[in-house]
This record gives C-alpha cells, structure tokens and sequence, in this order.
DNA sequence: GTCTATAGACCGATAGAC
DNA sequence: GTCTATCGGTCTATAGAC
C-alpha cells in the first residue's frame, strides 16, 4: 500500500499525502500520517514542501496541469473536426478526469476534486479558480457556439450542472454500484457515455422559464 | 454572528456546529470553535451530545427528517396527480432543499450536505444511507413508472448525476454567480427551475449505447 | 537532504465541585 | 445543567546536528 521506494522523497510525499486526503480531507489528514506512509521523516514534509497548505496545492498542481492539457488538447481537435458537434465539446471535458480515475495512480485524485470542492473557504479554492478557471471558460466559449440559441443564464447553469454530476460521478458517491462482471475501465465508459447522453440532453433543453421574483417556492419555517 | 441567546444550550450548539462545519467541515472545526461561538461552556458538548461524532449526527438529523418529509410528501402529491407528470416528481426531489437554502436558518445547513458527500469514509454516510436512504430510492421507483422506457442503469446513473448536479447547486459551488439586483430566493428559484429543465431533459435522452468493452476511452502514462 | 528533539499550541474527553 | 481544571494525546513547524 505505500508507495514504490524507488521514487524520491518528494514523490513519495506527494503520493501519499494524495492517498490520504482521497481517504480523509484535507483536515482530517496530519502531515505525520502522510510521511509514516511514505516512509520518510516528517521535516522532510516542510523541507520540500514549507507548508501543510503548499503541500496541498503541489498535490493538485501535479495531476491538474496535465488533466486541463488534455482537456483543452481534445476540446480543441472537436472544435476543428465540428464546432457544433455538443457531444464532442462534452466528452472532452469529461473524458480526461474519467480516465484519470482508471489508472490505479490517479484514481485517488478524482476523489480529492470532489473534497476540493467541498471545502469551500480556502485558499484552495481561490489557487484552483486562478489556476485552472480559464479551462471552465473555454468550454462554456464552445458550447456557446455549439449552441448558439441557448440562453446564457442557462449555459452558466447547466454547465454547472453537468460539472456537479462529474464530479459527483467521479468520486463514486451515489447509489449507481459497478456490476460484479464489469471492470473498473469499463464503469468509467458507461459513466462517461451515460454522462455525455445525460448533459447533451440537458444542455439542448428549451430555455427554462424564470418566475415571477414575487412567487415560486415556498419559503418555510 | 452568535447564535441568539433564548435558545436552549443544546439549540445553540447545534446551530454554532451547523454553521462552522458548513463553513470549515466536520475535521476543520473543534468543538471548543463550537462552543465558543455557540457561547457555552466546552464540557456542554459532552454532555449534550456525548461525543463529536454524535454532534454531527444530530446537525444533520435536525433538518434531514423535515427536508425527507418535506421530499417524500411532494412526491406523493404530485405522483396522486399525474404519475407521468417527471417535472413535477423533480419538483419534490430538487425544491424542498433549495427552499431551506433561502432560510437563513437552513443555508449553512445545504453547504453541509455537499461536504457530507465529500467525506467518503466516516460513520456519517453510513448514518445518511441508513436513515435516508429510502427516501432516494422511492424517487428512483417513481420516475421508473414515469419513463417505462427508461433503462434501468440509465435510470440510476442519471439519477445520481441529477443528485450531483443539486449538491453541487445547493453549495454554490461553480461559475453561476447571483445577478446584484436579483434576491437570494429568487436566485435558489432560478437554480431550481433550471434544474428541473436540465434534468427532466436529461432523464428523457435516448437510451445510452454502451460501448464494446475492449475499446474506449484510452489510459494513460 | 535527512535526521533528532522539541517548542508551543490545540485537541477531545472527563472528573468532580456547585 | 453548568462550571473549572486537567489528563493524555495530537498537531504544525522549526532549530540544529550530521
């Protein structure tokens, strides 16, 4: 379960501190946990790392500047081969994290988005939105254009609507189990397949209704 | 801030804890933050509630079995009405929670779901899917009746990506600000309009094609 | 770069007086 | 039911030897 001792102390942190937080949030994960399962001593963590927060930031940057790569990489050829082409634009956005989350290595990772996202007043969250919020408005540029009757208080919705369910997908909540006969590999296609269905769908949806701001839902208690 | 002073102790520590866990979550936030805030004495928690673990429990308890009730009732009423009527089954599903998100009172508390979802290994989601459980899986057998040619794996993944897609709205996660003159209810009546849209669009999409099991999407490193 | 040792603070939980 | 005091443990971070 620790990880190979043939990587630097560096890695070693990296992929444990990754393991952990997966497992217990941030918070919940002392830097001591991370470096007995590393096997290293636990001044390294500060030695390489200055921070507890930094080390959390460095454990994102690894997986997420390659994941926005090959988001942007595969939106790009769809945009080329089809800009109208929705379901091209949404498998580019979601196929990437759902492939991560085969691999044994960045399985762990896609867990921790969803733990990122959750917590929600730290300076994580603003690193993440600085670093990697240009990715968000890209696509929803491209599904502008792939969809261009598509109301624009929509396309903010249900962009974010379709990232909640990715997420949520990814971190395997949900009553959705993986069959007895199906691998691992093969639970992310139908996640990813079904996901593309459901959010091309929803994103062609006619154009929602605002109420009137003085009726809706009933306010309670 | 502080929770107001003709509450009993045990109120107000459960509102000081709904507060800080939805702001810090539940490993972020110590009890002493907790009783600071809720201005009681730090043996109070103890002795209320027993351990930090059972604290956590009753925050959720709180307002889980009014928003379930709230939930299941609205699903009966509208499934009495019209059993194909999908908007209005969504309605039950998606509008109780996000009314509780315009009460002052219950807007930390929706933030706190999302972040029970995040964390994946605790007693909590053990405690969630025993004592709520149920309520998912009665919507589950209403839109089954609602969409008879709706697949069954169809079903469960979309119903967990419309699941996602509301946490994730509830929390205000994602890039869908509130316009300055628009009101937070009238936002959460936005939010829940367009869901209910994107959703029942979704739920409503062709059947997914599974792909070959020896093809699709590519590993990588 | 890696170690030991420790500072300085905070944690959850409880005992026992009132 | 509420308080003070405290136990035994944890934490992040750092100083300084090697």
């Amino acid at each position: 379960m620790n990880a190979a001792p043939q990587f630097s102390t560096k890695e070693r942190i990296l992929g444990a501190a990754e393991e952990l937080f997966a497992q217990q949030g941030f918070a919940g994960t002392s830097l001591r946990e991370v470096t007995r399962r590393a096997d290293v001593n636990i001044a390294a963590v500060n030695y390489h790392f200055g921070s507890k927060e930094n080390l959390v930031n460095e454990v994102f940057r690894r997986r997420m500047d390659d994941m926005s790569a090959r988001r942007l990489q595969a939106l790009h050829r769809a945009v080329a081969r089809d800009p109208s082409d929705l379901e091209g634009i949404l498998a580019a956005f979601i196929e990437p994290p759902l492939a991560l989350a085969i691999d044994r290595s960045g399985s762990a990772f896609v867990r921790i988005i969803a733990r990122a996202y959750a917590e929600k007043n730290d300076g994580l969250r603003r690193f993440l939105s600085d670093n990697y919020g240009h990715v968000l408005r890209e696509f929803a540029r491209a599904i502008a254009v792939a969809l261009p009757e598509l109301d624009r208080d929509d396309l903010y919705w249900r962009l974010d609507f379709t990232a909640g369910a990715l997420t949520y997908a990814m971190a395997d909540f949900g009553i959705t189990q993986r069959a007895d006969g199906r691998s691992e590999a093969a639970h992310c296609r139908d996640a990813a397949q079904a996901l593309i269905q459901f959010a091309a769908a929803g994103l062609r949806a006619p154009r929602t209704l605002r109420t009137d701001p003085e009726q809706g839902l009933e306010k309670h208690a």
